[in-house]
Parts: structure tokens; sequence; C-alpha cells
DNA sequence: TATGCTAATTAGTAAATTGCTACTAAGTAA
DNA sequence: TTACTTAGTAGCAATTTACTAATTAGCATA
């Protein structure tokens, strides 16, 4: 902060000066029916009434950002443990209608598993429910472009982390988790190169999983000790 | 934004409620004498006087937060018409001593042929000076946390975006490009690869750099058109 | 029990990229 | 002209990626 800043500061009412509200905003990404999908709820009131938008809260004075996502992640989920990052703060000046409000947008990475929301499809309740990303119905404020922006992160973070282990449970198939690998990158993999490329992150398991009527695939587990 | 939020919005009166400050903090990267080099201020006043803190300023009501951090960029250096990006926002409770301020960094590449501020050694006043990221000074805040944020982004970067040639003058040789490279991701390159991998991106001019007491290098020039 | 079906797993090889060494080229300085 | 220094290029080994095909193991059903 500058020397104007500083001076500035010091006679500084914080009372004095309006400020924007900020928010934060969940991109709660999940995979189902082979398609990564996002969680929307309907908007009830003014503006865009009727339309879909990101879950999210206001932040309060008393807690992080990372606090109110997590805060807004089990309100909305009732889910902990997840995996979660700050994605990219939104600032234009109409975002909303109403006020000045900078929205904090944040990711989740929820394993299929944990999710005990219905499909859009089968919701009774058509408030809250995840839509393929490929077929979002219209959405209210700049959600539209955050969702992208969330997806272009994933697609990036997936070739050099390993975040796309948050989408399954504990074990998992190697065809599995290839396929969610796939769905990330929006990409056909070769299988035995992938299998190569993740050797080093995975534990087999003496189990298999049968039941099809074909070959069973082995299960693995994501290797825990320090790499 | 949930119904509880859009209940709680409908008879949201901004003023009623405290809201925590938001300012535009900037990582201003250069590269001098072959390091990387960060543009910090000494604070003069309370809290953290006599520290290094990063140029910032508060976000204003009638600018996005885009526009505040050209501001900034414009107010601390002049400069206009330089590449710089959103990094992170940092909201703990207690960043600054003195009240809740969130904090949306951004960082930015200036060619080294752009700068007019004298270096740290070199400077009559203290006040302002760009310090070599590895020599840094005690800073205030966080601060220290955002620039090793802001390097870390960009060393990811370098590899799949052309940010590298933010940081050199419209004409540049290969050595003088290769050692950006080098320097942003802290590890030499082979001469031959990184001219392959670059091929793409450049195009020769017919002039030579020579002057130095050896064989001249060809200049290039950044390929405009869509690739 | 044998046969066929399906997807899991593994082999293997060509093409492209990366790691690395060494050579040739073209200025300046004596 | 020679020595010196860095620019630029050749070329090959090691690794990764692209891609094809063979083998394997449950399940279903004849």
């Amino acid at each position: 902060m500058s020397e104007t800043e500083q001076e500035f500061l010091k006679n500084y009412n914080s009372a004095d000066y309006q400020k924007p509200s900020v928010a934060v905003d969940l991109v709660l990404f999940t995979i189902r029916d082979n398609q990564l999908q996002v969680l929307l709820t309907k908007r009830q009131a003014h503006p865009f009434a009727g339309m879909f938008a990101l879950p999210g809260v206001f932040v309060g004075m008393d807690e992080t950002l990372d606090q109110a996502a997590q805060r807004a992640l089990y309100q909305k989920t009732g889910l902990q443990d997840i995996y979660f990052e700050q994605l990219y703060t939104w600032g234009d000046l109409n975002r909303d209608p109403r006020m000045r409000i900078i929205s904090v947008s944040y990711y989740a990475l929820i394993p299929a598993d944990q999710i005990r929301m219905p499909k859009r499809e089968q919701s009774q309740n058509q408030d809250a429910a995840f839509f393929p990303v490929e077929q979002l119905p219209e959405l209210a404020f700049d959600h539209a472009e955050i969702i992208r922006y969330g997806r272009e992160r994933i697609r990036n973070k997936v070739n050099y982390t390993d975040i796309a282990f948050s989408l399954v449970g504990e074990e998992f198939t190697l065809p599995q988790l290839q396929k969610i690998y796939e769905i990330l990158l929006g990409q056909e993999l070769y299988k035995a190169n992938f299998r190569k490329k993740i050797a080093d992150q995975i534990v087999p398991t003496d189990k298999m999983l049968s039941g099809m009527r074909h070959r069973p695939s082995r299960i693995y587990q994501k290797l825990k000790i320090n790499p």
C-alpha cells in the first residue's frame, strides 16, 4: 500500500465510505451419467426470478473467504471434507442489478457417491439440482461465465495435479478413473498410456469389481504416503 | 444464490450491515540483472511502519476490479498497456490489524525497457523500488505470501501460455528470450529444444544485434497473426 | 462343461518430444 | 590471422505419446 494510501487510511473512518458487498459463489462439480454436472438453484425472487443460479452466501465479518465457502458448501449440500479451491473474483459494476456485489467464486469436486441430491429430471422439488455443463439452463448474473471459467481451470489442473481423484471414492477401478480424466479433459485417452502415467499414484487392492458380463477390473486406492 | 439468500436480500438494506473493505494489491514483476524482481513501497505509517509492502488501492464503488488494478498500476508506475491478470483474493480475518480488508491481488509483467524506476541500491528516495524476489526485505501484511503465490502462478503459466513475451520489448534475440524463460521457470533450458518449441510464435527480422565481442544474434519479433 | 461375448489388461511399436553433447559460424579484440 | 566468445545447428539417446493388437477372465447360454 502506497504512502497515499496510508495517508488515506490514517483518516479513514470505515463507516464513512460506501463499500461493495462481498459474496462467495460456489461451482459444485460432480460426475454423473458420464457427464460433468454442476449444482444450480432456482431463483424465486427478483432479479432473474425463475432462472437458475449458483449457490452462494454473503461473507460474514467474522469468517474468512474459505470459511464462507465451506459454510455455503455445508448449507447447500450437507457435505464437509470436500476438495475445494478459490477460482476467481468477479467485480463488474452491474453483475447484480440491485447493488454492487463482488463475488469470490470457488469450485468444489464432489464424488458422485457422496451426493444425496436428485438429478434434475427426477427431482420433485425443482429448486436445486445438478445439470450437465453441456446443457445448462439460462443462468442468472454472470454465473454462466463463472462456470465456464471453472471448467477451464479444471481442464488445466487435471494435467499437473491429482484433483481428478477428488471425484472418485476411496476405491475405484482404473476404467472408472480413466473415464473421469476423460470427462474432465474433454478427450479420450489411451488405456495403456493412462495407466503408465498414474501408476505411481495408485495402489492395487486384492479386490475385484465383478458382476458385469465380462472380465472384472481390479480395485485400486490412491497412494497416500508421500511420493 | 439460494432462496434463503434471496429472502435475505429482499429485506437487505445495504447500509445496515457491516461490510469488509475491498482493496487491490499489485505484484509488479520485471526482470533486471537476470533476476525476477518485484516492486515494493516502504510504509511510513502504522501498522508495519518502515516495512515494505505491495502497492495497492481501495476499490471504488464506480470501478471494476480490473479497472482498480489498472488505476493502481498507472498511479504507481505511469504505465498502461501492460499485461496483468488477477491472481487470488485474500480474506483472512486479521490480514490488516486496523480493519477487515479483503484484497484482490493482481500480477503484472513489465518489460525492463519500460521501467523508469530506479533499482533499490541506486534509488535516492527509498520509498519505492524493485527487489529481487530471492532477496526480499521483511514484508508487511501477508504480502510475502502473495508474492510467492504470484511467482508460482507464473511458473505454471509460462509453460502453456505466451506470458513470457510480456517481459521483452517488440524486438528481442532468442538468447534474451530464453533467459527470460529460464528466470521465470527457475531452471535452465536447452537451446535447441527451446528454439523448436517457440519456433511457431516468432518471426525473424533482418536485423542483428551486434557489438558484443562474439557472433551477433538475430533479432526476432513475436508472431502477431492468428496461429 | 464348452463356446461365445464383452470389456480388462498387457504387449509392443512408430512418432514426437525432451535430455544432452558436440560441432560449426560470425562477430570483436589483439 | 589468430584467439576468444557466444550464436546457432546437428544429431543421437531416453522418454513420452499415439496407436494397434493380442491375451485374459468373468458371465451367459447352449
